[in-house]
DNA sequence: ATGATTTAGTTGATATATCAATTATTGTCC
DNA sequence: GGACAATAATTGATATATCAACTAAATCAT
């Protein structure tokens, strides 16, 4: 069996692993007070405010219930409101408060920045075929 | 703020969950009892059998206490051994049992059925590429 | 040699991941 | 239109991630 370091997988979980912990940790000390999931879930109802509880887990790659539990800690931190869907009372609408939107105007700038340093020096073409490349081995894995 | 499918990180993200998704559904149909991160804590161990827990935890990208917990299941689950360490008493000495050991065999083959499918149409060029931007992303992020 | 510091590992608290089971509602089909 | 299936979300159980506080042992410093 090779070493753990000639697997591509483990330098790809290693990559997202360093850049998950360094854009958390600007963020705290930016004294903004959202882990990188519950941004992600804030992230995905902003691009589409009537977004289900289910559709943002498929978006975030989360299970339903792990989406459940995150917007739980939004709604006590504020950040979120769970009201009554206008036609499926099955489901919630979810809003974003003025503290919710506020954040976000503030985290953009933060994640902008660390963006800009983690890609320092890899030029367009790179991350074209870096994306490419991560994209064969998605549908590759695609189980269905 | 730029949608969550144009950035880089989210689709670094979305390939290594469905990597390991699909990797430990695989594990998991061949009826092989164990976790993926329980996997590379058991690799770790047979690539250096005298290793400490805190060098698992730097391999493996986790904290010293979440490979305590990983490796109380390991031996709950018989594949490992704490033994007394010869010249420290702080640490132990971990012994792979001969239960873990056919296992690992066992694994290695689904693990290297994964990665073929996974990389499949991807060539050498393409996957040092991957590692080499991969590499500049994680030295931009260090902390240090 | 002893007092201070460092190191190895554990434990508790909280956040997240995953699966299975459950509830409430909606949709389908005959 | 009423039984049945499908869907939206929650909850419980277990595994993992992270931080902080802690214990025990080793090392360092004077």
């Amino acid at each position: 069996m090779e070493k753990l370091e000639g697997i591509i997988f483990y330098t790809i979980d290693k990559a997202i692993k360093t850049y998950r912990q360094f854009a958390q940790k600007r963020l705290y000390e930016a004294g903004l007070e959202i882990t990188i999931d519950q941004w992600l879930v804030m992230q995905a109802l902003t691009e589409k405010p009537d977004i289900s509880q289910n559709e943002i887990a498929e978006k975030v790659f989360k299970d339903a219930a792990s989406v459940t539990r995150i917007i739980d800690l939004l709604i006590k931190k504020k950040y979120l409101e769970r009201k009554m869907h206008d036609s499926d009372r099955r489901r919630f609408h979810l809003e974003v408060t003025s503290v919710g939107k506020t954040l976000m105007k503030d985290i953009a700038k933060v994640v902008a920045q660390n963006r800009a340093i983690a890609l320092h020096d890899v030029t367009q073409e790179e991350l074209g075929m870096l994306r490419d490349t991560l994209t064969v081995i998605i549908n590759n894995c695609k189980t269905n």
